[in-house]
DNA sequence: ACCTGAACACCGTTCAAGT
DNA sequence: ACCTGAACACCGTTCAAGT
């Protein structure tokens, strides 16, 4: 890559970052492109479509938080695991207004740019899930996908600003509710 | 209102309903009045913004929602009434796509011509709650907006693709949650 | 190789001109 | 009274022309 052409890059990825910061992961491109002081064609060079530019803006987040599930994997007891992993994956789907349903959008289209980091970030869940499950301490009637829609939900709801407040007891009730398991942990 | 307005508004308003069924809450409004044969300008003024022609359109269901919340408060147990109710709203939410978030949006904004309906709704939906709180079947620890806002959460989810055959069971495990109370139900 | 911006086909919204 | 559609300011996306 010739050096103007990376600077061009990082240059949008910053300001895309404040951008969709502000106005959500659907901000005018023509905006951001105007903002970094380039011309629109340099953006869609980049950056071929809207999830590839959000790719570049979230895979580290991402890849952090499969890290982050493998980490806890090793730290915490299963249930403490699964919990702080769920709560880490609600706060950071909120940093970006609307990128929650780009996620979910992303996890059954293999030609989404986000389609990879999404899988990856369901199978880290998964694993948590399953030692929970094991070691009973969570349902045993639901899988990663449903952890992962469970997230998704939360994540929704904590970016509309009518129910935000509710967010916190909701996300303990519903944790709650699947760390539960269906026999309603009688062994403790 | 004039016999050719009063034709303009009903016809408006049938092909609203066939193309707010296809392409969601954000569909095209031109193309509303394009396939509607009419003017962009005739469709404006009948429906000033985008909420009041939903509202027109959804106005029916949401009064039924709020009638069928009166009816299940007298002909069933405190459990059933809500866990009915949680389901019926769901399932009219999910008719028509992208409802949920113009209405988690309206409840908030007493401008919105959806406003009215909506409190009405959760409103509704707050007795159903009292009720079985004080029949000791639901968490004391929620209210109506927190009942407003799983429904709101679960028709979310119920609208995204790739969570949608999943909608069911989470409903099941959202509504246990709700309705064991916190102290799981100590005295059944 | 890379950048630019005009061009195209769409929006939502307003409003002067018509009947 | 009511309707129409052009006009305006925006989109996303593409691509010929420039350096």
């Amino acid at each position: 890559m010739r050096a103007d052409a990376r600077r061009n890059y990082e240059h949008l990825l910053g300001v895309a970052g404040t951008v969709v910061a502000e106005q959500g992961a659907e901000a005018s491109l023509r905006d951001i492109a105007r903002q970094a002081g380039v011309g629109l064609g340099t953006l869609y060079r980049h950056f071929p479509t809207r999830e590839a530019l959000l790719d570049a803006l979230l895979r580290t987040g991402f890849d952090r938080l499969t890290a982050r599930a493998a980490e806890l994997e090793a730290s915490a007891s299963a249930r403490e695991a699964l919990l702080a992993w769920f709560r880490e994956c609600v706060a950071f789907a909120t940093e970006y207004r609307g990128v929650t349903e780009m996620m979910v959008a992303a996890i059954e289209d293999p030609d989404s740019a986000l389609h990879a980091s999404c899988v990856a970030m369901r199978a880290a869940g998964t694993r948590l899930l399953t030692r929970a499950q094991t070691e009973g301490v969570a349902r045993t009637d639901m899988d990663g996908t449903d952890l992962f829609a469970l997230v998704s939900a939360l994540s929704w709801l904590s970016d509309q600003p009518a129910l935000n407040a509710r967010a916190d007891r909701l996300f303990t009730l519903i944790a709650d509710a699947a760390l539960t398991d269906a026999e309603r942990r009688p062994h403790l």
